[in-house]
DNA sequence: CCGAGTTCTTGATTTAGATCAAGGGAAAAA
DNA sequence: TTTTTCCCTTGATCTAAATCAAGAACTCGG
């Protein structure tokens, strides 16, 4: 049952039956509620997560409180997997955003798992150069990127996680977003109605029209506003 | 003559005498000139490197010339792996800040390595999960830090990789450390100069002297002055 | 359908840091 | 040594974005 679900998880689809049985021996499904802490910074780490259904963050927070999401897992996405193959810690938290049910892969069952079966160790490293691929996309965003060019190239990101589309769903409160972009709410607010106001995009609850492809290409390219 | 070298690569180091016969007989030694590029963003990878001797930076750059420094690489590091794992084309661009010898790995012969030697593929996640964790340190440097705390972390961040020194090397440029950080020279250098004043670090020629760890660390953690 | 609690927007003000603009010093070349 | 070049520092100004402070608009439980 669950085997179906896995055998379509991006790092594990194109694995042999009998890898995908292994890799369901050894899962465990667990189920959060909205809300659910699934584990802290700095805390031991005996496993990895893949989101089944629902929304993980996963984020730091500094000792004034402020946070920043270093990524927002959804179905498919795995997580927690620093804290299996290397140090022994989580480089940072995670916490549901809905209920979300999530399989639990235990550390040394799955050590053994990637022993006997090389192409498990491949796909998980593929897993886990396009996770580096991303991080770095976000420092060059954060270090190179005024707000406006950091919103222009995550509404583009997601985008292309949603087929190309024009209209797509943000999946995150504007607050979130915010901490995504490292910046604050009310700056965020400022800028989605200067891009409604150029006519870029249009903005309705929770949804985000995409009327200029081009000048958001352009933006997220710059980095900034080029008028 | 290079197996002696790579038995004491991070990664490679702790595999048999057999494992790292084979690494050694795929490896080519290239050697560089100070400020070569040995690859630029979006290059088709077929191959990654690791360092011999000498330093590369891993970096962005925006339209407008503005350069992020990733990652300056030294003996032992490895770089260049994501295209070798996952898509096929570098994250950023790579070029030597002095003469360098690099071992390259090509594609395919290490992936055939990694195939048939599950060890090598655990050591090569070991790696990776560090420099995801690296990265993710850097996120939250740039999304929740002020430049002080950011340079502050760098400091201890460097004095680790010495063996806790007080006195440490930077090994850049003051204009690469200010890309390292997210920011320009002129803001580093006036930075530099109130940590003197305040009596955290002494600074002259290319070498830090930290005289108030406990400070730094505070001011890392806190990611700005409390004053 | 209504009210309580979020979350979002808008406005006024402040500030960290970028930018612009000269100097000063150390290293490399002559 | 002297000159050239590059990098670093210091100063003055400007600006993107944070912060502070109300309102307005959704959301959700009753």
């Amino acid at each position: 049952m669950t085997k179906k679900f896995i055998a379509q998880v991006p790092g594990f689809n194109g694995l042999s039956e009998e890898d995908l049985g292994k890799i369901e021996a050894i899962s465990v499904l667990r189920g959060f509620k909205k809300g659910e802490t699934v584990f802290v910074e700095e805390e031991e780490g005996n496993g990895f997560y893949v989101v089944v259904k629902g929304g993980v963050k996963i984020f730091k927070v500094s000792p004034d409180g402020k946070e920043a999401i270093l990524h927002i897992c959804r179905a498919g996405d795995h997580f927690g997997q620093v804290a299996v193959y290397a140090g022994k810690t989580f480089p940072a938290g995670a916490e549901t955003l809905v209920d979300s049910d999530l399989l639990f892969f235990p550390r040394q069952a799955f050590v053994n798992l990637i022993g006997s079966e090389p192409s498990v160790a491949l796909s998980m490293l593929s897993v886990l150069s396009m996770r580096l691929r991303e991080l770095t996309a976000q420092v060059e965003s954060l270090a190179l990127k005024e707000v406006p060019g950091r919103l222009a190239s995550y509404l583009l990101y997601l985008s292309e996680k949603q087929e190309g589309a024009e209209r797509l769903v943000l999946g995150s409160s504007k607050s979130q977003l915010a901490s995504m972009l490292g910046t604050t709410p009310e700056t965020l607010s400022r800028i989605f109605s200067d891009l409604s106001s150029r006519g870029f995009i249009r903005n309705s609850r929770g949804e985000v029209l995409l009327l200029n492809r081009q000048g958001l290409e352009n933006l997220a390219e710059q980095g900034r506003f080029t008028d």
